[in-house]
DNA sequence: TTGAAAGCGCTAACAC
DNA sequence: GTGTTAGCGCTTTCAA
């Protein structure tokens, strides 16, 4: 590997010193005289100099890098969040550094530390199930989350949906369908967003006098083989439903499959719910129907909302925005 | 935010000298006594001290990043491979900047800029579409290929599967199975691997002795609309088949969209081969059989191999290295 | 309109 | 065993 290009080499080469040189690169270069702005520049290009970000970011103290912590891009549910903090990110020159956390605490606190010692600007968190804030305080850098709630005070925002407003819409459109006895199948109960779903679920049911019970409510994980097991503990239990509320789209997926396998026809039988709409969820037989839920959307203003803070800096006011974003019942085909 | 705890703040407070605080951070302490050790490592923890890694960069020429380019972490063939490049990644202590270029040759190329900048010590590239060799060479930084060939000088190593051969071996089951007449609706053919794959497919036909028509295969790109739209063409065509061979799942899932509405269905009516085994694979009704790319193994390995250049340095001897992982055939229900 | 110089926080020789 | 020192490549006053 052969040697950057410094600063250094152009301005001597240009005859100008390397203070000289480095205005013209940051476009402070009011008072430089345009006959040496062009010199400069083009001999920039000519050797191909490229500024070295770390020794700027050095004094600067900026790295212009973010970091996005998810639990595992594998996941369905993330890669469009992650694509939208990605374009809003590089829209405004920052890149993105990628952190899959399995949802544990340890490599949580890990990522934190990496990208603090990295000196990210700042960090977008999108949840992790467990309980997990504890660390959010130990570095002093800018927090937003999404999908979760927090009280650390590095936390500048959060970019959220209304999980109970947005199920109780849901749960309500099955009963409106004329569903009589609506099952749910739960993620887990450690997340803040199972809880306001299920709150959401039983809100829809009491406010039409319809029955809560929680015998019609399986909790487990947001994984599709929980759907597929949820039936089956269902059954042993010999409870009948005519539609089932999924925690999320994989639950609800797994759900089906298991049905079916029973002879069981979505919708004809019984008909299905499912939560976040992934790319899946189209796709799937039948399609499903679901609440969707703006994963794009959430990164991007997760990322311009970071962005803004980093970048107004002190000003910070301590707004802590709280960014509530529409949910939308997507009606498919696994409902009648 | 308050100032960093700076190497200096400890030695200062430990009362020895930067460098011995440094020694001791880098474990370069072989002869630093047991006792100033253990104090600076309290001091160090208690004041919360977290090196400066972009100082140490400086000096070391080493940022222990490495970048990430691909074309769209929301197409669902890339998680994976993103996975499995961050988790190699981050045991090395590594981190990854991940980019999507959408296909994009002017984003591909801003990126590898960027990177440069960030003086990351490496990049994996996995496949975008388009020819894009061009400017691989104006940085000197490594990269490993994933998916794809090329000859610039900087790329130290590959990743790759034998798309001709695994094709070659869907077909061929195909054939064993007893279809007779096997269409191929393939992906872009700016591709090398959608070539590949076109010949594998034409090389089992005739190593059958089975007629090879063009009127058989259409070129789209690897979308699941395209999928859908391939099939209208055959229709307009009256073209009948028994089975399809689809360059990848997504094509797949959309061609067999495509038939079930026209009350064709898969595998009583015609047989579908998918390419990639995508998550999605399995969840499709019928699941797919499809032949499986390594997709978690391609990322990791690729982050291996280019960790394994940059901490070898020098001692490169140019070997260049070329992984061909296996590909699976995974036999589900959308063939007979 | 440009240059000199200090310093960002750290590493790595080389002294002591 | 531990300290001194010279940078790494850049930004940013302050002078000229």
């Amino acid at each position: 590997m052969k040697r950057q290009v410094t600063m250094k080499d152009i301005a001597k080469e240009a005859g100008v010193s390397i203070a000289t040189v480095s205005m013209i690169c940051n476009n402070k270069d009011k008072n430089i005289s345009e006959a040496t702005r062009t010199r400069i520049l083009e001999l920039i290009a000519k050797r191909g100099y490229v500024p070295n970000v770390m020794a700027r970011s050095l004094v600067t103290k900026k790295t212009k890098t973010i970091g996005l912590i998810i639990p595992d891009i594998t996941n369905p549910f993330f890669p469009e969040i992650a694509r939208g903090a990605e374009d809003m990110a590089s829209k405004s020159g920052y890149s993105v550094i990628y952190c899959n956390t399995d949802d544990k605490i340890k490599r949580q606190d890990n990522y934190i530390k990496i990208l603090t010692e990295k000196m990210v600007d700042g960090i977008i968190f999108a949840h992790s199930a467990e309980k997990a804030e504890a660390d959010f305080n130990k570095f002093r850098i800018p927090i937003v989350l999404i999908d979760r709630d927090s009280k650390a005070d590095n936390v500048v925002g959060r970019v959220l949906v209304d999980n109970e407003a947005a199920s109780m819409a849901g749960v309500s459109y099955l009963i409106q369908q004329g569903y009589k006895k609506i099952a749910y199948i739960a993620g887990s109960m450690k997340t803040k967003t199972a809880q306001d779903r299920l709150a959401g679920y039983r809100r829809a049911l009491m406010e039409h006098g319809m029955p809560y019970d929680l015998k019609w409510v399986k909790k487990g994980s947001y994984r599709s083989q929980w759907g597929y097991d949820a039936i089956q503990e269902f059954e042993k239990e010999s409870l009948s439903f005519d539609a089932i509320f999924c925690g999320n789209d994989l639950i609800a997926i797994g759900a089906i499959k298991a049905l079916k396998e029973k002879g069981i026809y979505v919708p004809k039988d019984v008909g299905i719910l499912g939560f976040d709409d992934v790319y899946l969820a189209q796709m799937t037989t039948p399609p499903l129907t679901t609440i969707r839920q703006p994963k794009y959307e959430m990164g991007y203003r997760a990322a311009e909302l970071l962005i803004d803070v980093i970048e107004k800096e002190k000003k910070q006011e301590e707004k802590k925005e709280r960014i509530i974003l529409d949910t939308e019942l997507v009606i498919r085909q696994s409902t009648k």
